[in-house]
DNA sequence: GCGCAAGTCGACCGTACGGTGTACGATGGG
DNA sequence: CCCATCGTACACCGTACGGTCGACTTGCGC
């Protein structure tokens, strides 16, 4: 095992930042020039100025701003450059910001190969240890955002639901028929059938994919 | 925003750790003793002489060895462990240290509130950024735990869906039978049958819920 | 005690779904 | 030129789903 005591500052961590906010770079960029243990390799403005940064061997860690605007109906651009950065640098970390908690984009993003989540709002120096804590191969997720994502007990209260509802919505979203709700909570079909329904009343849908949908982008599950 | 500069050992953060066995807790003690900024509050065998470290209003991170000997059918006693003592300690970050990357053991431990998942295996200084991440209130996964978690390769590559079939998943998790995307479509009701089977196909699930959840997963809607 | 909510089952019915075939025109790369 | 792919289209079948009744037990609060 390695010893820690005081790190040597001669090696840094490479950081390049994707906003397409201007006071976004502005921000980020004093943060990364105010860690002494972090180097800037520079800022761009959109996905496309971004390419030069991919081609640089010595970028450690990708700041993105994933509210990158983008047409409502397309996939975020934002999810389309993580993407392509990892795809392109597996070995780089990409650290994604985000202005909510939205939690399908936050899974898009992570499914795009991010390895960490931060808020805009994260005070700098946590923003500073998401960065080593990428740059270490580690994951980093904001409280308020690893709660949606990990610890979704907490939203759990949102609907109205009973405890036996929100177990069946939570396999319903898991893809599993009514058949096989009943055998993995021991109960008989008609029962599950009867919760099913009654759940969908109280979600005010007609059927389960709207219902996994609505849970999903609820945050229920 | 806080600028961040060298920060002041002043305030330490306050760590127990509980483990059944000994060379962890002598590992760990050690970690905690060689990093100026942690502070240990104790050492526990057992999830039984861990309760007083709950009683604490000092402690602000707690590592917990999730490899506590169960029997294997029970829940493992670690997970319940880290169960209890968030209920009792909400604002108490928990760290639980892994033999392997178990996913079900993960979930659960994750599910029942862990802020942080390590390896046994992880170098001193990496284990200490994470329990910091854990006292600010984030989430640390290492890298290889992150990858089983949040980054299954589930090949579910959106590229390779035609157009139509693009179109379909999409009204699909809008929640609209064949019937009505036939409607939307202009298209034979058994036409999009056969796109919505194919869609399956390509996607590898056999039910629509599981291709919605997919999808939005993968940030294709 | 009473009401009420949650949970547990049963039966019935119509329909949409999922699975498997087959078929034809258009397009495009080898 | 051929073959693969895509989009289109249809038929058949079994099953699970969604909807609607009704009935029973348990636990909680008043």
């Amino acid at each position: 095992m390695i010893a820690s005591g005081p790190r040597p500052t001669v090696t840094r961590t490479a950081v390049a930042l994707v906003s397409d906010q201007f006071l976004t770079r502005e921000a980020l960029a004093e943060l990364v020039a105010g860690d002494e243990e972090l180097e800037s390799l520079g800022a761009a403005a959109s996905p496309a100025d971004a390419e030069l940064f991919l081609s640089d061997p010595r970028l450690q860690v990708l700041l993105v701003n994933l509210s990158l605007a983008g047409s409502p109906g397309a996939a975020a651009p934002g999810v389309a450059f993580i993407r392509t950065a990892k795809t392109r640098r597996p070995d780089v970390g990409v650290l994604s910001l985000k202005r909510g908690v939205d939690e399908l984009l936050l899974r898009a993003a992570l499914d795009a190969g991010a390895d960490a989540c931060c808020l805009v709002t994260t005070p700098f120096d946590r923003i500073q240890q998401a960065i080593k804590a990428v740059a270490a191969g580690a994951t980093w997720l904001d409280a308020e955002i690893s709660q949606v994502l990990l610890h979704p007990r907490a939203s759990f209260d949102a609907a109205h639901l009973s405890p036996r509802e929100r177990d069946i919505l939570r396999l319903i979203v898991d893809g599993y028929s009514n058949a096989e709700i009943a055998a993995q909570l021991g109960s008989a079909q008609a029962t599950i059938h009867t919760h099913v329904i009654r759940l969908f009343r109280k979600l005010g849908v007609n059927d389960r994919v709207t219902a996994a949908v609505r849970a999903l982008r609820a945050g229920i599950v």
